[in-house]
DNA sequence: CCACTTACTTAAAGTCATACAACTATTCTA
DNA sequence: TAGAATAGTTGTATGACTTTAAGTAAGTGG
């Protein structure tokens, strides 16, 4: 039985016990915008254009009835709309507002803030780190 | 306006996203053990030995009431076993039972093993990769 | 055109976690 | 030793999410 696992395995742990236990930041996210992170990470997902209900629904791994749910209460606070998509009329198109994409921005300062540690590091192990890093989240985006 | 964050914001997103979003495995823990994944988390804290009531709450972050919730529940489920602490008799003392032992090994086999992009990683991507890591956390750990 | 599927909605029940308030038992301290 | 602090328990309320079931409206294929 081996005490000390495998380069990758310590590799995850670590990476693993940053996000989820260190530098967890979903808590203050969720304080500072006075709703819960599902939320933020929905107006997020809402930036880069208008999604229809269902793909908002799989970038957020939750099921339809959730999503209207959802949708319904970030419509109360002003922050999206629903509009018919004009090539679909059963589908709806959420769009953020301009108030929504407030709401995003600052819950995105909160929770892109690099830890105080992270900053820490030497320039060229920064720049190694972030190469890898960005090296496993397009191999891991195509699949 | 600088559309291209620095190395350590993006560094920090991306391991963000490798953790919450891209490899996320605590819905397929609590699913393989058959309980929250807090209650994972409370068993694999008392892996090294046992720990009052109150040291487990602040490892999990959550307070009295919750904690003794949490232990009643794992009692019941013959995982853990209260032992009153002889050094002071108001307190505690939680211990993980055998049964408990080979649940925490089952959620920590699911959870710690590292996705499929890391391992194809070259050997000295993945050294360096790990050290960084493995400082970050200890870093992160002293304070 | 009719049956089928798809996109979303509505509703209800259940689980998990958070937050408070009030309580007991024990230990510490002035 | 009386009063304050600490460790844990009990109970209640609430919020966030999941799951299931059933329904409406609009598109699609034979």
């Amino acid at each position: 039985m081996s005490n000390q696992p495998d380069p990758a395995t310590r590799a995850w742990q670590s990476m693993r016990a940053l996000v989820l236990d260190l530098h967890d930041r979903r808590a203050a996210v969720s304080d500072a915008i006075g709703m819960s992170y599902l939320r933020a990470k929905a107006l997020r997902l809402l930036l880069p254009g208008p999604l229809p209900m269902g793909e908002l629904g799989t970038g957020l791994g939750t099921d339809a009835p959730y999503i209207t749910v959802i949708v319904d209460d970030l419509e109360k606070r002003g922050l999206v709309r629903r509009e018919v998509n004009p090539a679909d009329r059963r589908s709806k198109l959420v769009q953020v507002s301009t108030a929504g994409r407030a709401v995003a921005r600052t819950a995105d300062e909160i929770q892109s803030t690099p830890p105080a540690e992270l900053l820490a590091l030497t320039e060229a192990d920064l720049a190694t780190l972030e190469q890898i890093l960005r090296r496993l989240v397009e191999s891991s985006e195509r699949r």
